[in-house]
DNA sequence: CTTCAAACCTGTGGGC
DNA sequence: TGCCCACAGGTTTGAA
């Protein structure tokens, strides 16, 4: 499942060996791919042709390729998008979305997407806070990673909220770049459990949590990312290897690293929670006693 | 305005 | 063996 980590890893591959390329054609085998690009697939591929790569970028989970025409290239992988460096000749790829090949006849740009969350669009950039962004990510907060993320407003933003504390670290309009996986790392190395209140949460913790959050990431970048069955991969597709360091997610019944509890799962937000009962105690009042979710 | 949850999609694996 | 259903989950959309 790519998140922040999984995202900025495929972002530096395409930085990397498609940057400074033109683009001879793009062809779109499959309509829903290209959803959100409403003028339609054949007005997709008439905006780029021609256009060379100017630039790879992200924030948050979005990634997008800037182009000479001053327009870009919008990706966003959902849950099982893949975007793939192939040499021309290799075969299809059984979810084949969308194919870019290039003027000099190197390797092609394939996007790969089994359940087709994802997807991808030609949008205009606009001004976001002194930095051009696509239209659509144009309400995506900065995330953790950027050097211009403002903790301080992040922390005021989040007290505000009347939420419980996971929900707040999976809005990409608070946060960006944070999912399921990193959240529930980051809330076990906190030692917060996911149904706190956000309101009366300490600025101190908000803090803490935060650092939790970047410390994470930052590993899980370093190991190239995190995968469980090889949907997510980098441009060579290569999956990363971060699951072995998984402290809390998808580890239900096995014991705590620090105090040997079993950990629990509880289902949340029509997913699942990972976390241990000892060291990440359930808020009394609100939260996961009085209602389900 | 804020908060919440259904819907989108396909492959896998457990239960029977 | 095969069928059915739960599950994986990021984002948009619309409702309350």
């Amino acid at each position: 499942m790519p998140e922040l980590p999984e995202v900025e890893t495929v972002r530096a591959g395409l930085e990397r060996f498609v940057v400074g390329r033109r683009i001879a054609a793009a062809t779109v085998g499959h309509e829903r791919a290209v959803r959100r690009h409403r003028p339609g697939a054949a007005d997709f591929g008439d905006r780029v042709r021609d256009c060379r790569i100017e630039g790879a970028a992200r924030r948050g989970k979005y990634l997008w390729l800037a182009l000479d025409s001053g327009e870009a290239v919008l990706a966003h992988l959902g849950m099982s998008g893949q975007l793939l460096v192939q040499p021309a000749g290799v075969p299809d790829e059984k979810h084949l979305r969308v194919r870019f090949a290039f003027d000099d006849d190197g390797p092609e740009l394939r996007s790969v997407d089994q359940r087709t969350f994802g997807g991808m669009s030609v949008e205009e950039l606009v001004d976001s806070a002194g930095t051009p962004v696509p239209v659509p990510v144009a309400h995506i907060a900065r995330d953790p990673l950027d050097p211009a993320f403002d903790a301080v407003g992040f922390a005021r933003a989040l007290r505000r909220r009347r939420t419980q504390l996971k929900r707040a670290l999976l809005d990409q309009s608070l946060v960006s770049g944070i999912g399921n996986i990193y959240a529930d790392e980051a809330l076990w190395l906190a030692r917060l459990h996911y149904a706190r209140p956000t309101h009366s949460l300490p600025a101190a913790d908000v803090r803490r949590l935060l650092a939790d959050v970047t410390t994470v990431m930052t590993a899980a970048l370093a190991a190239g990312g995190t995968s469980f069955d090889s949907l997510y991969v980098n441009v060579n597709g290569a999956s990363g290897y971060f699951d072995r360091s998984l402290e809390a997610y998808g580890r239900v019944g096995r014991p705590c690293s620090r105090c040997g509890t079993p950990l629990a799962r509880d289902p949340f937000m029509n997913r699942s929670s990972f976390f241990c009962p000892d060291c990440q105690r359930a808020p009394r009042r609100a939260g996961s006693v009085r209602r389900v979710n």
